[in-house]
DNA sequence: CGAATAGTGTCTCTTAGACACTATGTC
DNA sequence: GACATAGTGTCTAAGAGACACTATTCG
């Protein structure tokens, strides 16, 4: 902040400002992340992660959720949490770009996603797309993987992974998400207890769910608590 | 990325892009954060973190280190880490300022500071300046807050906690480390037994140190461990 | 009935932390 | 010697995880 050329408003070199926003959802017990297909060169008809450029009177957060709502018509989702900035000189071939990354998560992506621009969202499998280096353009790939690290992390001492499911769940439906977002098996019985006796995770409704197979499980909805202590640790 | 005006170099909003760098250190056993005086209008003289504009053909991190260098005489940290991007779009009175925040440790800030430009450095107690909330300009103070919550969140479960030390040390010395970023004091027999218990965290030196009061401390060095696994929590 | 899922309890191993005790230097 | 700091050990409580057992539904 204290260059000299900040005193001359033509000095300062321009940038571009865009967001993306890695979008997380959890469909048929995987994790999979909402992709639009690129209506514009370069890379025209490929994957890449919803995003575009910050208005010159907006602030990040509030680009997120708008080029969120623009491109996948998701009203707003359950949690939008900002985790880097990417700003290497080439990273995008048309001009010098900085962008500011966000991770959501939304319980469940509208079905014939795309807004009203060209964009057309598809929810692809996470390991699917981690695991071909070039199924994203730009450094997609490494906002996707820094991302679900940050989600990962994130399991372990909040509350957030409530947010990918319904308003009312089981304890299974959120032992599920912890296991596809981390990508493990973790022992019911042992699940079952340890939400239960973190206090605030979450309160019974005292109703069931019933028509599944097997014994009907009691359903819970979000408790008050927002961090869990001692953190919940995923197995190594 | 995919907004219309991508196309069009001259329709994109033009942003100033910057870095501003939390320099962390320990001096008397307390923590403080390396400031520089302003320069220049707004806010002349009045303290600020070090930082700057990116430039065109630079990437943030370089751009991290550069500044750094410029404004404290660094020659290079021992860790610098992004942690975040700021870009409310009046933080900064003059023009639209979208800036990277990186926090670094140096275990000793050269005394004489300021590079060639005019900034002075200056190492001012971090609980001092978060006290007053009008110490710094801009939205400095959350960004300084928010670099010290990850700094804390470091120290529990990687190893940089030791680049705040010299190339050899005491346990006692990696132990005030972690007393001055967490703010809490701890065991010195309980710390001892964790951190020599902790895989390629510390390697013994086979050397003391000699001329303080009391027992000689053995002197060790930082260990090939970078994670410390499981991780180090910090008293609640 | 058996299969499937939910809910509860028990046991063991590890870790965190309080704290006591010993070791070795300076004044 | 007193004092200060370093280094080691012991005990206890809490948590993680393996696993067994019970409960309740459907086909």
């Amino acid at each position: 902040m204290t260059a000299p050329a900040a005193y001359d408003p033509r000095a300062f070199p321009p940038f571009a400002v865009t967001v993306d926003i890695v979008v997380f959802t959890i469909e048929d017990g995987v994790l999979k992340v909402a992709l639009v297909e690129r209506g514009e060169e370069p890379y025209w008809g490929s994957l890449a992660l919803p995003g575009g450029f910050v208005r010159p009177d907006e602030d990040l957060h509030k680009a997120a959720i708008r080029e969120l709502a623009e491109e996948t018509g998701l009203r707003s989702p359950e949690h939008l949490e900002q985790f880097g900035a990417y700003g290497d000189p080439d990273r995008d071939p048309r001009m010098r770009v900085v962008t500011v990354a966000y991770w959501a998560i939304v319980p469940d992506l509208p079905e014939p996603v795309g807004g009203t621009d060209a964009a057309v969202a598809r929810k692809v499998l996470v390991s699917d797309v981690l695991a071909d280096r070039d199924a994203l353009q730009f450094d997609h790939h490494q906002i996707l993987s820094d991302a679900l690290t940050h989600a990962r992390d994130a399991l372990e001492d909040t509350t957030v992974a409530i947010d990918f499911c319904d308003d009312e769940f089981a304890i299974s439906d959120l032992r599920k998400v912890y296991e596809a977002v981390w990508g493990v098996e973790l022992d019911q019985g042992n699940f079952q207890n340890k939400v239960l006796e973190i206090d605030g995770f979450v309160e019974p409704t005292g109703s069931r769910r019933t028509g599944g197979r097997g014994r009907p499980p009691e359903l819970y909805r979000a408790g008050p608590a927002e961090r869990i202590d001692p953190p919940f640790r995923r197995p190594r």
